[in-house]
DNA sequence: CAGTGTTACGGTGGACGTAACAATG
DNA sequence: CATTGTTACGTCCACCGTAACACTG
């Protein structure tokens, strides 16, 4: 479970499209749809209900993941920012 | 930012030394010694206080970033655990 | 047949290990 | 000189993009 698939994750689901969520992570349809996949296999649950194609919706298991995805990504942001707030504060030696 | 840099992180940290934090993270010195650096070059600001060899010691955004980096392995640690717990269920089909 | 998702496949950048080197006690 | 960390370097594979295919409305 790395950080770049969760991104995919979150961004399939936010946008309801593979082709939009590829474009918002700056990769193509194939490279998402591909590492969805490895996650689900990693993960050993699907996320997303594909009985119906027309339906794009998550499973119990998506849910949860996306729940926990948002906030991963939400954390490894806040952490990304403090050391930034701190590379500021170091560079100016105040 | 990856999962695995915090490991390795945290593992360095810990262990206070390259050698046993290798060891942890199934890694050889030489990968674990590349990837702490590499970090550091990613968020622009040394984590190590490497003035004096002897001392092993963290400068204030190592600390900052050690807090941080143990809440992400943990809540990744809960997110599979979550996944994982679903999938047991899952699987009885209880 | 237009639009979206998936499979096939070849190329490539990056992470790793081995080996050699540097530094410290 | 034993131990630990770092640099050098070659290998390998995981991820990506292009292209082709499958499915749906």
């Amino acid at each position: 479970m790395e950080f770049m698939q969760l991104e995919m994750f979150v961004a399939a689901v936010e946008e309801g499209s593979v082709q939009r969520a590829a474009r918002r992570v700056r990769r193509t349809p194939p490279a998402v749809s591909i590492a969805l996949r490895k996650l689900e296999g990693e993960i050993g649950v699907s996320l997303f209900d594909r009985s119906d194609r027309s339906k794009r919706v998550l499973t119990d298991a998506g849910r949860t993941m996306y729940t926990h995805a948002t906030r991963l990504l939400g954390e490894r942001h806040t952490t990304l920012a403090a050391l930034s707030e701190m590379k500021q504060r170091s560079e100016v030696e105040s």
